[in-house]
DNA sequence: AAAAATCTGTTGCATTTGCAACAGGGGGAG
DNA sequence: CTCCCCCTGTTGCAAATGCAACAGATTTTT
């Protein structure tokens, strides 16, 4: 993806594009598949915007345990959490899912005004608002899930929200079964165990990633 | 509190402040416990702020559970994840859990310039990225915690990060342990036996809110 | 001061869940 | 084609969890 194309310039004009991107001092960098973009264990103000593949916001804690926070693609930003804080956010990774581009800037360059005082920052600081806020709707989504005590609540939670969205009863799901087991953190034999009981009882119908409710 | 104090306007000089709270035509609104501050199944692009009090944002499902998204005190923001979204917040409630003081006001004041287009906006808006990202990371934490399998885990996720917070191995819990089950999503009883447990293998130590991690 | 409400703490029991382990299928890489 | 990896699907078993129910302690309200 060209820096141009990042949402944080979404309807700013040509011209000042291309003075901002100058301005804001952006790096691009590739990852290959796997690769650690950054630990968090160094505090930093910079902030990541995905350019291409998939990365995912994870913490390791000390007994080994990894939860995923996150799970981002194109145009997704990162990172910002930390840009405040002077606590450090020990134990967050961010790794490549794919072999992903991403660009980093500095916090700063999007909260301040530039000396130039440049209008579009403006435009520009509305943009990165109406993602964090994006973000902040997803992590309170994932909330609500995670929030029911059994795996039939949190499937039915995921399944009811995501086909709302659709509008649809009957859907395929966007990812596999293990990262649906994953993503509502229980173990995946006990999801599919469940998933199973669901069906018998006429509740869903499952083939594959294809789900009915009923 | 009063308006001039509200975070929103932190660092814009107090010519200003005035100015912009008659620009931004604020509701304040007082009500009692247990109130129901508003229900986002009509969509607007209404944001509050606590003025004094303590109001929950909680869903409830077809099913009656109810999961609490957040717990926001004095100077906290509510509502900015339905600001952008067109479909509606269904199930959303805001909830006063003592007597409180709210600020309405439209979303749209604060992301799109006002006609008389004044430079301390950029200010505001500065401040209010500030708290949705603050926002973000403490929904991340609850995520973190949310995402271990077992009780202990969670516990001792929540007790690790707190302690870290605070710098000190020992502390006193800023709630309840009924608070703390339900921040947790498990059943009290069952956190309470679990506690119990840990204490017996020497990995804690408490008595009533006081935890010690060993 | 009495009454009501909330919090802490405990127990038994049925159920759910995690864990470990295994097996078949499909797709991509060499 | 064959190998390898990942995904789907299943099972037995031990352990963890939720639920219901109870009781004393503490705090708040009347």
């Amino acid at each position: 993806m060209k820096l141009e194309e990042i949402f944080l310039f979404d309807g700013v004009d040509d011209i000042d594009k291309g003075r901002m991107i100058t301005c804001f001092d952006i790096q691009r960098q590739k990852f290959e598949a796997g690769q650690t973009v950054w630990d968090y264990d160094f505090s930093s103000d910079k902030i990541g915007i995905v350019l291409s593949g998939n990365v995912s916001l994870a913490r390791i804690d000390s007994a080994g345990n990894r939860v995923v926070l996150e799970n981002l693609s194109e145009n997704d930003v990162f990172g910002e959490m930390f840009a405040f804080s002077d606590e450090s956010a020990r134990g967050v990774f961010a790794t490549c899912e794919k072999k992903s581009e991403i660009a980093f800037m500095k916090y700063g360059h999007i909260a301040k005004r530039c000396s130039n005082a440049c209008k579009c920052h403006t435009i520009v600081v509305e943009n990165m608002f109406r993602t964090v806020t994006e973000k902040t709707k997803r992590l309170s989504e994932r909330i609500e899930i995670l929030g029911n005590r059994s795996i039939r609540d949190k499937l039915m939670s995921f399944f009811t929200m995501y086909s709302e969205k659709l509008g649809k009863s009957s859907f395929e799901l966007p990812f596999s079964l293990s990262y649906l087991a994953d993503y509502i953190c229980a173990d995946r034999s006990a999801m599919m165990r469940e998933l199973r009981h669901m069906c018998d009882e006429g509740i869903v119908e499952t083939e594959k990633r294809k789900i009915t409710l009923l």
